[in-house]
DNA sequence: ACGTATTTGTTCGTATGTATC
DNA sequence: GGATACATACGAACAAATACG
């Protein structure tokens, strides 16, 4: 079809409007559909900029743009001296929900708190029903890890926040368990700050006990109960914090572990 | 670098200098934040690229990368000669996921339609505590336009989405009314190959009027109650319909591609 | 440990087609 | 028609990070 003639190069034919899109539009469409009819699969490397601008019939800074979008939309993930490479498919369906995120600053901690309350219940019903009994002693193993460092005095940040995540896995959807995820990383700053209290650490690991004990026992409506309430805990907690200091904080945005460590980092 | 972790947590302030990653990264977060605070509303005219890659200190090339991202996305319509406008918000991402996904999957595709039936029963049960009289009216016009539409024989697409849309504009959360909308412009395709069958379009009818009683009458449960089982049977509906096709709306290349040159590869 | 080649990131200059007045 | 403003597209070049011998 034409799509193909129009890439090379070739306006032999008088071009049919379907066609007569941009040229970074139309490589858009046939890099995805490589992704999409699996020749390229996942963690697989693509061809490098210069050979593909020369198999799609057009300049390195047209390619590029559609590469960019495509890096954006988080299908693919390009790396200086190494290449380009595809993504799962996980990371670019939960991608688009980030920017329903980006436009919330520290004027909507309100409902980014509320948000994360919503899904993680959420989250924690589909558990309930659908965790297996391998991700239920990952639950637990998050739950009896807090108790641990709690006793030591030890920070529990991460505990606190594995275990939400356990949950978000054994709920078996990614689109959702991603969403609550980036909430997290969202929150992260204000989680710490909320369990630097001892007392609401004590209080938190209740909460995450009773919370599994609900999922084991297959109870969907008490764990999703029982979650939204620790969580709208959590929010007022947050909330009176910050209401005492003018919070601005810096970015804590992690990236969720790639496989690949910082090399070095620029000053 | 992808632009997740960049996105997460680090719009909190605008400050001039645009931060480590790539630049076209950089941008692309910026010219969205524009966006989604609201600075640049839908049908506006946005900077020329010129005066933008002035105002953000960067290279033309650097800038159309971002912005090509963002039409690509939906979020903008460059027209040469004219200038560079901001899409209404029910086009973000309508476009490019068509593609993405007529390439089947049904997992993935089921993770979508439960996360959008659990993030709008959600919606559902907000609205239904603080949707104020003006918004009742607007959802109550949605279900009224989608009845005439049903009578005289017209498409109703629009109006069903309108519905969904005016009840998650009534729960006052942006970051979940964002959250499903982004969800259903992904599942754009299949909602309006959905709604081809005129008994379901009656069905769907007849369940959002029982929604937008639940929500006028402030019954907060029965409204999230109604809305997942609206949307359940949504999902159910889709998974059958593609069950039935091979689905290949669009035609896909189908040009001989090379191997890439030999090169060792990771894992 | 070092140097070279490869690959993406970034910039600039320039030409072209289109829309508006 | 002419002038201007704008996006589209190409090509060349250098920088920076990484991989490989």
């Amino acid at each position: 079809m034409s799509a193909a003639a129009y890439l090379i190069g070739m306006n032999l034919f008088p071009t049919s409007p379907l066609e007569r899109t941009t040229l970074s539009a139309a490589a858009f469409e046939r890099l995805i559909s490589n992704i999409v009819q699996g020749k390229w699969k996942a963690g697989e490397q693509i061809p490098t900029e210069r050979v593909l601008c020369q198999q799609l019939g057009i300049a390195r800074n047209s390619l590029r743009e559609a590469l960019k979008a495509m890096e954006l939309l988080g299908m693919v993930d390009s790396r200086v001296g190494e290449g380009t490479f595809v993504c799962p498919r996980s990371e670019f369906l939960s991608r688009p929900l980030l920017w329903a995120f980006t436009g919330a600053n520290q004027h909507e901690l309100k409902n980014l708190l509320e948000a994360r309350a919503m899904i993680e219940a959420d989250l924690a019903s589909m558990a309930a029903s659908r965790a297996t009994v391998p991700e239920l002693r990952v639950i637990k193993g998050a739950v009896s890890l807090m108790e641990r460092q709690i006793a030591a005095g030890e920070p529990v940040l991460e505990s606190d926040l594995a275990f939400h995540q356990a949950v978000g896995e054994a709920a078996h959807n990614e689109v959702l368990a991603n969403s609550a995820l980036l909430l997290r990383n969202m929150l992260k700053y204000w989680i710490h700050l909320k369990l630097m209290a001892p007392h609401i650490c004590v209080h938190a690991l209740e909460r995450h006990t009773e919370i599994y004990e609900a999922i084991r026992k297959r109870d969907v409506h008490v764990a999703r109960e029982l979650m939204q309430e620790h969580l709208d805990e959590t929010a007022v907690q947050i909330t009176q914090l910050t209401s005492g200091r003018s919070a601005s904080p810096k970015n804590h945005g992690k990236k969720t572990a790639r496989k690949r460590p910082p090399r070095s980092k620029p000053a």
